[in-house]
DNA sequence: GATGAATGAGGTTTCATTCAT
DNA sequence: GATGAATGAAACCTCATTCAT
């Protein structure tokens, strides 16, 4: 489904040398962001020249693309994960959490890449990732809140593209506040705390708490309802 | 209290032109990012020879940050009238929904300029942007939550902080979700419908509900907690 | 007989304005450089408007050799002083030696200045200085050499032009190792130590060695010539 | 012990390539000086691409250096050889003179470049410079001095650093003396006659009789000392 | 006389991409 | 397949000089 955008060649070597180059174009691009990434420096890190990078890849923005989806295809895995169990939505939520913390305190490279596509300022270009991205994560959602639903474990007047919308919006801006610069000094300004000097415990059950009366209050429909 | 990023001379000049610098600076970058946008691509939309610039702003960065300020102060000041009323909180957070989604629509650039800087990779200057821009309404969520906490008008298990820093993400990704490409094509991807072919009530209505319900339910302690 | 390099406006300025511009020039010169030095600073120290400064001098380079000749000025002072006197060649060279010393010490930019058009790179701008400054000085040495030589002061097999030509080469070393970074650094190479931590007198005394010896010494012709 | 001033890639070329850059450079730095030396002229005259010089080079200072200690390792070349005899002191002396004419006549522009250095403004690169040029020969000849002092092959009450220091002046004196535009008019201006004009016979002699004499002649202590 | 805003050519440096070997 | 030398367009920034007021 996902078009691939390498070339050839690059399905024809070695694991090793695969994970090589990807991995030294993730922290790349991770620690400069796409414009001042630079190819040389990649195709040095990986250690390969850079005309054999351009045997593997037509452009920068190939490789770029590539190493996007080999960092989002690990996030995807550990939903895959939570999202398959049997779980009632709630107790799917926490993992989901506590996933998203631990995740984003191991990976921090993938999330700052998936922070850097976030920015993307070509319109084409961001359709294709976020279809490439999204779209998993959000039928996931969606459908495990539909359920909840039809199951009568959440409230009956949510709208389940939405609240799936919200929730991922939730995941995302922790995602970010845990890695990227900007969103690490804004959670310091909004928590007191550093991210790095806390225990996730405080922040995993307000969030929970926060969700989950999001999902499950209803208002009682009798009395005035703004009227 | 925030330090100025531009020289003096910027100060003599009139606001027309003080206007037409920001709004080409504003563009461009909002258009093409920090990185690719072209200084002399401004000074031209500006109207003023590229010498001129630079005896407005020191460097590149300083005009950005400029441009940042002025941005981020049109958002600060419907955030400040919404905040400084006595309505209760859900109601401010109803008009904050309402507020963000108009605010959103009409000043596409700001927001996309405040995207441009939630993916900043420096870690110094994520600072200094951070605190010039989100300690103020921080502030104010907080206070208010922490206001309505005492009065009983929330929930009494909440942290107000986080609960504020959520509250916070919420609108940051939806505005985003109204103007940035990815972001975009992302809600698209959850709402199955582009934001620009929407009524924002939808949105709005389900929004507050999730915060709404969030903000005030609590779980009878006594009876059973999972169990 | 020196040609003027200013427009006539500076000549009617205030005796205050004129050196406050020298002063400023010369500071401005002498700290970077003439092709770093930068005009309009000039004209900000100096207290004036850059436009005025282009109604006192057609171009930068003007305003420079006009600073050189006011720097140079004074250097001219102090010989003429010394020159002029009765005193017995080895006597005025005493002098001379002390003097630079002092007049080193006191008025580096002056120097630098002079450093600064020793590395003159244009070879008509080069000629015209050399001959604005260097006239005089020469004529005094020489001068003061062949009266000598008429009196028996001094060996009677040297060239005048050339004893003077390396008199002044001491002396002008000399200055620049007081004042010149790359000078003083190969002084304290040499010497050992830094020229701001020590006493001159050690220098006078064994410089005035060296030019004694080598204006008063003159080998037996008859006897042994190396043997 | 000295620093290189260049990248690994500038090893591995030709030596007629780097041979081409680095007259190139010499060229342009001598003619020009080092703020309005042009890299891309010299990347032109040396027949490669600006692109290819960064890559030889991180800076154009970077090229100005191995500029510089190319045409200083040549001088000290001569200096090595002359000083690492046998020979007495003023036949060295005689030796040097007659190598700083002929050197200077044959490769003006690694004078010229000299000279630039010279006139440095920065510290921290003057000091470097100088201790990169001028600690070797600065050691020849204090060594040489001493030596002589010992054998009593000069005056006894000399400091040898100082006269060291003295005749290199001298000797560097002549040199700009025969290259660079503000020196050769000054010379002019003392012998009456252009530099290029002249047979050296003449200067060598009398620099000579100059030197030797500083470096023999010692007063009789007992009977008049002045007065 | 005096101002200083305005100009724009020009120089250093970066880096994606090509191609001969 | 593999190399890495080579290219050159493009961007930021400086500053001598002009000129309208």
């Amino acid at each position: 489904m996902i078009k691939v955008h390498h070339k050839e060649a690059f399905e024809r070597i070695s694991d090793e040398r695969r994970n090589s180059i990807l991995n030294a174009g993730i922290e790349e691009f991770a620690q400069h962001g796409y414009e001042k990434a630079n190819i040389n420096v990649i195709a040095q890190k990986a250690g390969i020249s850079i005309g054999l990078m351009y045997k593997y890849f037509k452009t920068k923005e190939d490789l770029f693309i590539t190493c996007v989806d080999c960092g989002m295809s690990h996030l995807d895995k550990v939903l895959q994960n939570i999202m398959e169990s049997d779980d009632k939505l709630l107790i799917k939520a926490e993992k989901l959490i506590r996933a998203t913390c631990s995740h984003s305190r191991k990976n921090k490279n993938y999330i700052k890449i998936y922070n850097e596509i976030a920015g993307e300022k070509n319109a084409a270009r961001s359709k294709m990732l976020a279809n490439e991205i999204e779209s998993r994560t959000s039928a996931l959602y969606i459908d495990a809140i539909t359920t909840a639903l039809e199951k009568g474990d959440v409230r009956s007047d949510l709208n389940p593209r939405l609240f799936a919308f919200f929730l991922d919006n939730l995941l995302l801006s922790l995602q970010f506040s845990f890695t990227c610069d900007y969103y690490r000094e804004r959670f310091k300004i909004y928590y007191g705390i550093d991210v790095n000097e806390i225990d996730d415990e405080e922040i995993v059950t307000q969030l929970l708490k926060f969700i989950e009366s999001a999902f499950t209050f209803e208002k009682k429909k009798s009395s005035e309802d703004k009227k």
